[in-house]
RNA sequence: GUGGGCGUAGCUCAGCCAGGUUAGAGCGCCAGGUUGUGGCCCUGGAGGCCGGGGGUUCAAGUCCCCUCGCUCACCCCA
């Protein structure tokens, strides 16, 4: 067993794989860019204060925070999330509004660990700030679902609600805390917990136990503000002129504290019912202010990287794309003609690998069909001693043949195309 | 943080229940068959503190305890 391995929790990615993992942001980035998104790139290390706000009745906040305090004393945290780092951002440099910016890269939760759930895991997602429209949350959903589409995962549900403003939303959970309270003896002894911290999110719970006390909760579409409500009428008749389908639940309640009015998830069908969320988002219009700016309206989706790479395997959707070299120089007679011939062919623009450390021709030929290179490059002594190098296809029954040196790149090219 | 399952070759695993000669298979790797040619086939080879520690026993990969790790689920969330 090795002395040391990864961290738990923390993974190392390998090719194939990593090239999939680069291909996912650069498909990502084509859909956002394509809509006047620019990249911001935070760092992954923020002032601890700057996630407070994501709530400290979440997990999230209370029980999974990286943070530590600095040689310079001060208390700092690993990201466990980019959201609030944007706004950070945002109050930070105040670029003209509407301000909008995707991000890619590594968040940090101190969770145990399981299918789909790393503590470090990778989200991609837009933020716009600066901006109330209910076109705009349209959008903003609009383009999570195009992306989604583009990569070919098929079985994704679009999940829609709405929280309602702040005072809509402050009212409904104390309806809520006063229904589950009154019906406390029938909850199970985990959602009982949930209540005392956030009642909102005992309608999370999956548990049999529970699904009566919620189904005769009260309704979040109840407590709506007439503002609400026509904001949120508009982002669904945008949607619907889009071709977006989508499921209204009123039960969908996100996580984080900041969310208000337009909440959204994107569920896999694949994926375990625990762990579906393939991303989520909404609008938090509050957390400019709550972190020193000016009062801005903000909405933006994660998605994650690691849930959504699952789900595609599950459907055999987005495989790995192939990585192959396009000649592979073999070499038997000491090794430096296959210095010299792949430094030329690469330096012409070609893909090409080859073997080391003198092994045998039938062990280098071997290489030569894995590497998944369509032509083969020999030089044997003979070759060597006349300056000349045997080119032979690798992916069909043609004929090799022997060229001089001065000709193999234009030869290669020829066999090539 | 709480539970279940699992740690044996680089990888996937058998062997454990009923302890007993030198711990196996497939794949991969290296070499040879073909003294200069990949895929298919055959032969040989390298490669294991059987996760770690303690205990029971004449004897432990196998039984017991502890521990670490992985994994699945709960919780939470992407």
């Amino acid at each position: 067993m090795p002395t040391f391995r990864t961290s738990p929790g923390m993974r190392d990615v390998l090719a194939p794989d990593s090239a999939r993992f680069r291909h996912f942001t650069t498909v990502f980035a084509d859909v956002v860019e394509a809509a006047g998104y620019g990249q911001v790139i935070p760092p992954l290390l923020e002032d601890v204060g700057v996630f407070a706000r994501i709530g400290d009745a979440t997990d999230v906040v209370a029980k999974e925070m990286y943070d530590f305090v600095d040689k310079g004393e001060r208390h700092v945290a690993l990201r466990p999330e980019q959201t609030a780092s944007v706004c950070r951002a945002f109050v930070q440099h105040r670029p003209a509004v509407p301000w909008k910016a995707w991000y890619s890269g590594p968040n940090f939760r101190y969770e145990k660990p399981q299918r789909g759930r790393y503590r470090q895991f990778d989200q991609v997602g837009i933020e716009v700030l600066g901006v109330d429209d209910p076109y705009l949350d349209a959008e903003v959903i609009t383009l999570g679902w195009e992306f989604f589409d583009r990569l070919g995962l098929r079985g994704v549900t679009l999940v829609l609600n709405s929280l309602g403003e702040p005072a809509d939303r402050g009212r409904y959970v104390e309806a809520l805390r006063q229904h589950f309270e009154a019906h406390a003896d029938e909850l199970s002894d985990v959602s009982r917990e949930t209540l005392a911290r956030n009642p909102l999110r005992v309608l999370d719970s999956k548990r049999a136990q529970d699904a009566p006390a919620i189904a005769a909760a009260p309704r979040i579409g109840e407590f709506w503000s007439v503002a609400a409500a026509a904001h949120f009428a508009t982002v669904q008749r945008a949607l619907d002129a889009a071709g977006v389908p989508y499921t209204l639940d009123p039960l969908l309640v996100r996580g984080l504290d900041y969310y208000r009015r337009t909440t959204f998830e994107f569920q896999a069908a694949s994926l375990e019912s625990a762990q579906n969320a393939v991303g989520g988002g909404g609008r938090y219009d509050g957390l400019v202010e709550d972190l020193g700016g000016p009062p801005t309206p903000g909405i933006g989706f994660a998605l994650g990287v690691d849930r959504t790479l699952i789900a595609c395997d599950d459907e055999g959707a987005f495989p790995p794309p192939p990585v192959a070299v396009d000649a592979f120089v073999v070499d038997t007679a000491g090794g430096a003609d296959a210095h010299a011939i792949t430094t030329e062919l690469r330096r012409a623009g070609l893909r090409v690998d080859r073997a080391f450390e003198g092994r045998s021709m039938k062990s280098q030929m071997k290489s030569a069909d894995r590497s998944g290179a369509r032509l083969a490059v020999i030089v044997g002594t003979d070759e060597a001693t006349a300056g000349t190098a045997v080119v032979r296809p690798l992916r069909s029954d043609a004929a090799q043949t022997t060229v001089a040196r001065a000709e193999l790149l234009s030869t290669v090219q020829e066999a090539l195309s």
